[in-house]
DNA sequence: TTGAAAGCGCTAACAT
DNA sequence: ATGTTAGCGCTTTCAA
């Protein structure tokens, strides 16, 4: 179904159907627009996007990439964008990253001219020349991408979140509490939201004249943490464990770090504590209650759409966490 | 960047550069090629999505409908999907449907000409008639749909998921271990997948000559279990919960129920038992550890997409769940 | 107000 | 093996 068959049946020219069928300043008068509109129904005429893409280039599609869709804290920031980007009358093109597979992810969404790309968690602490060159031509070429996480691409717009001070927030919170012996169980080396809330940890000890029992990096999973957990007890022994606060870089990595000193047969908090970051969805049901620092994760998703369909200079938005204190620390 | 300009710089004709950048059974000559390559390159081109859509019939997209991208068990599908997706050079099309829109949402997919469309867990008691009309529209002009939890439309695919014999399967597994008291915290009674784990409970207990203490119906959410079992208890009293086995609707919703079970002091598995359906991620974090059937949920939208992207008559995957014993029941 | 016609960037016959 | 050209379905000047 096309439209000049929805023209030729309702007798009028194809600039007429257009103009009735999809949106125009130009407004025919409204007994041609109604057998316009009778016909278009009974033939059952879709638009088809794709030749509107190319004859308004302007494509209505918005990309999203994260690093694995089914981790909670970018399936909700997922929810957010789909949704802002939805009551905009625009789709959501959404992809994983994994790692490698980054720069061609990338040029899929650019083929398809996405009006906007967002880049979500993948700021890695040597990011890419390669990525950077292409999502620059791309800004030249008046495509808009956002970063969540931190700003760091030239003429992009961003959420930021301030990681390195939730990571100083916490452990001031849980220091003040009179918590003294401290072990983090980071992510990866190589991702900056990672190390950011380590530096923070770590700035809030020197600031206190402590000093950390362990610090390590694994995994942002909660098999990461789980490892990182395991390990700990097994260098320290379960009794050098009890009595520490454990800090993990995020919630899934504390889960799974409870759940490795649980099957070492230490008890939180009874035996140590254990903290984490993003406030994930349904926590509330965990037990113990993770005491964590909440960052609005769909909340931010909406942002970053909001900043990618806005026709203003990219501006960037600064989220800073608040810490929940709860019953695991 | 146009295919057009890479050509004139190459010096070669519209159509070997066509041949060269965007593959073609003809291969022009090696040196012609490595020219047009060199063209391509210094000047960035990047194909048109749009174009080749228009020009090929055929737009590399695929749309996948959900109605909460939060929700674990649609983001481990959604996650399948990209990747089996990913793999066939095809792009991810995410939509969320809370209920109303759901037309719209498959309006916007087929004006795009995603050449199939994945419906996951949409289907309703009673189908909207106008969504079937334009789904087979669109089965009729060559799309491809594809369900997954039942089968419901004419002429398409499905990942069907046996709902009723996990409900039946797990309270079977259950009664064998000797449990006798029963209370179902069912989903929504519109899903035709909460209605089904329900009956296969029933048919269990009827097999058995138990009667069911009580059947309730909420949201298939973590606060829809927490409700549920709150207001079980204020009902019945802790007292009268005691010795229970509460069969909850699905895992988030067994979680709430955990949840607010605790809240009201009652220890699970302790005081009662719970179990759940679907096994989502990380529920090894959790403890108890949660008794559930699980359902490999990332494998179901890989088969969903596998159907999607295939030439062959829609086939029909059948999925069956496996019990799994963990200590909360 | 309505219509005719020139693209939008690319593919695929069809010619050469 | 390479080039010419007619579309793909739609928007949008420009004329009428």
């Amino acid at each position: 179904m096309t439209l000049s068959l929805v023209a030729r049946h309702a007798g009028v020219s194809l600039a007429t159907a257009s103009r009735v069928l999809n949106g125009s300043d130009r407004k025919p008068a409204e007994d041609i627009a109604e057998r316009v509109r009778a016909s278009a129904k009974t033939l059952g005429y879709v638009p088809n996007a794709q030749a509107q893409a190319l004859a308004r280039s302007t494509t209505g599609l918005i990309g999203l990439v994260v690093h694995d869709i089914s981790d909670p804290y970018f399936s909700s920031i997922a929810k957010g964008v789909q949704r802002r980007a939805f009551a905009d009358r625009h789709q959501l093109l959404l992809a994983a990253a994994d790692g490698i597979d980054e720069l061609s992810t990338v040029g899929a969404f650019i083929a398809h001219r996405t009006e906007a790309i967002i880049m979500a968690g993948s700021r890695r602490q040597e990011i890419n020349p390669e990525l950077v060159a292409e999502l620059s031509r791309y800004q030249q070429n008046g495509g808009r991408v956002v970063t969540i996480g931190q700003w760091w691409l030239d003429g992009a717009g961003a959420v930021t979140i301030d990681n390195h001070n939730a990571g100083l927030e916490l452990t001031e919170t849980l220091i003040q509490a009179g918590h003294r012996r401290f072990a983090f169980l980071g992510g990866p080396e190589d991702l900056v939201s990672a190390t950011d809330r380590r530096d923070g940890f770590a700035l809030a000890m020197g600031r206190t004249g402590l000093v950390a029992e362990s610090i390590t990096s694994n995994a942002f999973t909660s098999q990461g943490g789980y490892e990182a957990a395991t390990s700990l007890v097994e260098r320290r022994g379960a009794d050098g464990a009890r009595g520490l606060t454990v800090i993990a870089g995020n919630d899934i990595m504390a889960l799974g770090a409870i759940a490795a000193f649980r099957h070492a047969g230490l008890v939180v908090p009874g035996d140590l504590r254990v903290a984490g970051f993003d406030d994930i969805p349904n926590l509330r049901d965990y037990s113990p209650g993770l005491t964590t620092v909440r960052f609005p994760l769909e909340e931010i998703g909406v942002m970053a759409a909001d900043i990618s369909l806005s026709h203003a200079e990219p501006r960037t938005d600064r989220v800073v966490g608040e810490v929940i204190r709860r019953e695991s620390a």
